[in-house]
RNA sequence: CGGGGCGUAGCGCAGCCUGGUUAGCGCGACUGCUUUGGGAGCAGUAGGUCGCGAGUUCGAAUCUCGCCGCCCCGACCA
C-alpha cells in the first residue's frame, strides 16, 4: 500500500474527546473514526488490524473443530420471547418494528439464534458434541459508551456456541476453549492477559471465566495474589481476612445526635470504622425488603448479594419502606426487625466480630456491643457479601491481594440447559430418550482486543503493534525520492518485499524526513525501512524496529531476507 | 437516568462576560518555488447553516427560552 493513496488522515493533535491511549492513537493514526456515540467506522488501517485479529481467532476456533457460520443481526422479537430474555433484558436490547409492524430486535448476542438454528438440524446424540462460531456485529444500546473502542454500542464479536450430550463433554470442551483463548490472546500480542473466575450475570449458567487484558483504563476490577495463583473479578473475589472475637459486653444505648454515617459515628465515639456495623436497606424488583450488614470498614458487594438472594437487581429502599419494618434510616439496627417482612443478611465480618456499634432504630441513638450470635439468634443469613479491599489477605496464599484494572476481551460460559430447555432444543440419547442439549458459549470482542493491545503496547508517539496484528509488517520510507535514484530504489525494494510475502506500507510522499518518521511512529508498524540518498550511495538500507530494540544499516542485498526473517521470528515468538 | 462540561473550517482553539463592518489564529489541505534524517521556508488559494429552532433587538457567534449532539463522573452493563 502506498501511503500517498491511503485513506485515513493522521492527526497532529488528538480530538478533545479522546482520553485513553488507545482512543487517542487509533484516532490520530487514522485507524478509526466515530460516527455516533459508541459507533465507529474502521478505516483501512484499523480494518487491517481487526482482520488479522479475526484471522487468528478463526484459526484457533478451527483448531478445536469449530465450524464458522453467520447468523442475522436483525431478529424477530418473538425469538427472544421464547427464551424469556425479551422481558428479562432492559433497554440495552434495541427494539423496533419493521414495515409490517412486526416487533424486531437488533441482536446483542446470539444464543437464541443459534438454538433456533440447531434445534431443527441436530436431533441425535450421534451429532454431539460440536461447536459453531461466527464473527459478526452485535448491537447493544449501552447506557454509557466510553473510552473509545473499549465500550461501544456496535461492535464486532466472535461468538461461539457448543452443544453437548452431557456435562462431562461440556466440562472437557470448556477447558479446550480456555486453552484456545490463551493461544489467541498470546498470538495477538497481549502481554498481560489473565483469565479469572467471574460472575455469570444475565447470561446465566454455572461457571464462567473472563479474559482480562490488564490496563489502567480497564473498567473491570481484578484481585490477584502477587504470585498470580489467585485471581478473581471483584464481584466474586473473597478475602482471607481473619476476624477476632472477644468477650461480649452488655448492649448499651448511646446518644449520637445527628451522626448517621459510619465516619461520623466512629469519630463521635472515638472508635474505628472496624468497630461498627454498616447497615443498608435494599428492595428487590418483586418487592422484598433486604437488610444487609457488613462491618463498618467494608463495602457491600451488590453482585454477591444479588446472587445470594437470586434476584436480578437491588435498589436502595426508601425511607418509607425502611420505617415500615420498624427501622430508622441512618440509625438502623438488625435487632428487632420483623423477619417475616424483611430478609436479614449479615456478612462474615459482622458475624465473626464482637461488640460492634450499630444503630438503635431510633433517631440520634446507636447501640454499643452488638454481638451477632447473642443479639440476632435467628432468622438471619450469614454469607460473604463484602467487597474485597486491596491489601486484604489472599484466601489461597495469604499474601496481600493486589487490585488491578482490566479490559474484558473475552469470556467463556457454561450455559447448561438454560436456553435449550426454554427453547426446546433437544436430542435423542442412546436410549432413545429426549433430553435438552447442554450448551457453552464463548465470546471475544474484536475491536476491544485491538484497543487493549494499544493500551498495553504504545509509547509517547503511537502504538507499537505486535507483528501478528500490525496493519503492515514493514513501513518503507523514501527520503528525498526525487534525488538521484532514491525513488527508483525504494520502488524496487517495495516490489521485492511484496513478492516475498512481506506486507509493506510504502511512504512515497516525499515528505520531510521528520514528518515521515512521525507518521511512521503513529501508524506503528514493527519494522521501519529507510531509503535515502545517503543509504543509496552506500548501497545500504536502514532498518529500525518500532519497539526500539534495534537500529541497523544493512547491505541492500541482505535486506529482504533480513526483513522476512524478522517477520517470521516475531510471528513464531508470539505463537505458543 | 442523575451530576458536570463542551458544541465556531478536517483537527486544536480564540472571540461570547460588556451585541456593532467582510468571524479570527495555529495545524492540516491545495498551487508554485526553494528545501529534505525527527512535524521546513516563502508566496498564494480553497474551506464556515458560529449544533438546530424560536425569541429579544435597528442589529445576535455573543443575550433569553426550547431542542439536539458529543465527552466525563455516577447508576447501569452477556
Amino acid at each position: 500500500m502506498r501511503l500517498s493513496q491511503l485513506i485515513g488522515q493522521r492527526l497532529h493533535e488528538a480530538p478533545r474527546d479522546a482520553q485513553t491511549a488507545s482512543h487517542v492513537f487509533l484516532m490520530r493514526g487514522g485507524f478509526v473514526r466515530p460516527l455516533s456515540t459508541g459507533i465507529y467506522s474502521l478505516l483501512p488501517l484499523g480494518r487491517r488490524v481487526t482482520a488479522r485479529v479475526e484471522q487468528i481467532i478463526r484459526e484457533e476456533m478451527d483448531r478445536i473443530r469449530g465450524q464458522e457460520i453467520l447468523m442475522p443481526l436483525v431478529q424477530p422479537q418473538e425469538l427472544w420471547e421464547e427464551s424469556g430474555r425479551a422481558q428479562a433484558i432492559g433497554p440495552e436490547l434495541l427494539r423496533f418494528r419493521d414495515r409490517n409492524d412486526k416487533p424486531m430486535v437488533l441482536a446483542m448476542t446470539h444464543e437464541e439464534a443459534v438454538v433456533h438454528l440447531v434445534r431443527s438440524d441436530v436431533t441425535s446424540y450421534r451429532q454431539l458434541p460440536f461447536m459453531v462460531y461466527q464473527i459478526q456485529i452485535k448491537y447493544r444500546d449501552e447506557a454509557r459508551p466510553r473510552a473509545g473502542l473499549i465500550r461501544v454500542r456496535e461492535f464486532t464479536m466472535k461468538d461461539a456456541y457448543s452443544f453437548h450430550a452431557d456435562t462431562e463433554s461440556l466440562d472437557e470442551f470448556y477447558l479446550r476453549v480456555h486453552e484456545a483463548y490463551e493461544r489467541i490472546f498470546r498470538r495477538v500480542g497481549l502481554r498481560e492477559c489473565v483469565s479469572i473466575e467471574s460472575d455469570t450475570g444475565m447470561i446465566g449458567g454455572s461457571m464462567s471465566h473472563e479474559f482480562m487484558a490488564l490496563a489502567e483504563c480497564g473498567e473491570d476490577v481484578i484481585f490477584m495474589s502477587p504470585d498470580g495463583r489467585y485471581k478473581a473479578n471483584r464481584d466474586v473475589a473473597v478475602s482471607g481476612v481473619a476476624f477476632r472475637k472477644t468477650e461480649p459486653r452488655t448492649l448499651e444505648k448511646v446518644h449520637t445526635p445527628g451522626r448517621k454515617t459510619i465516619e461520623e459515628v466512629a469519630d463521635f465515639l472515638g472508635i474505628t470504622p472496624a468497630e461498627t456495623g454498616k447497615a443498608v436497606f435494599y428492595a428487590t424488583p418483586d418487592g422484598r425488603l433486604v437488610f444487609a450488614m457488613v462491618r463498618g470498614d467494608f463495602e457491600i458487594n451488590e453482585t454477591k448479594l444479588c446472587n445470594l438472594l437470586r434476584t436480578p437487581e437491588l435498589t436502595f429502599a426508601n425511607d418509607e419502606q425502611i420505617r415500615a419494618v420498624g427501622a430508622e434510616p441512618g440509625y438502623a439496627s438488625p435487632i428487632g426487625l420483623d423477619s417475616t417482612q424483611i430478609t436479614v443478611v449479615v456478612d462474615r465480618s459482622v458475624a465473626e466480630s464482637s461488640n460492634l456499634v450499630v444503630g438503635a432504630n431510633e433517631p440520634d441513638y446507636h447501640q454499643k456491643n452488638f454481638n451477632f450470635e447473642r443479639d440476632l439468634p435467628a432468622g438471619a443469613t450469614v454469607a460473604d457479601i463484602a467487597t474485597v479491599r486491596p491489601g486484604d489477605p489472599c484466601p489461597v496464599t495469604g499474601e496481600p491481594l493486589i487490585m488491578k484494572h482490566g479490559i474484558e476481551v473475552g469470556n467463556i460460559f457454561k450455559l447448561g440447559t438454560k436456553y435449550s430447555e426454554a427453547m426446546n432444543c433437544r436430542f435423542l440419547d442412546r436410549n432413545g430418550r429426549s433430553r435438552p442439549m447442554i450448551m457453552g458459549c464463548y465470546g471475544i470482542g474484536v475491536g476491544r482486543t485491538m484497543a487493549a493491545v494499544v493500551e498495553q503496547a504504545h509509547d509517547d508517539f503511537g502504538p507499537v503493534w505486535p507483528m501478528s496484528i500490525a496493519p503492515f509488517h514493514a513501513h518503507l520510507i523514501a527520503i528525498n525520492p526525487g534525488k538521484g535514484s532514491v525513488g527508483e530504489e525504494a520502488e524496487k525494494l517495495y516490489t521485492e518485499l511484496r513478492e516475498t510475502g512481506v506486507e509493506v506500507l510504502y511512504d512515497d510522499r516525499g515528505e520531510k524526513a521528520g514528518a515521515a518518521f512521525f507518521d511512521a511512529d503513529l501508524i506503528g508498524c514493527p519494522i521501519r525501512l529507510i531509503v535515502s540518498p545517503r543509504t543509496v550511495k552506500a548501497g545500504q538500507v536502514e532498518l529500525k524496529l518500532r519497539n526500539g530494540s534495534r537500529r541497523d544499516v544493512l547491505p541492500r542485498g541482505d535486506i529482504v531476507a533480513e526483513v522476512r526473517s524478522i517477520v517470521e521470528a516475531e510471528l513464531a515468538r508470539l505463537t505458543p
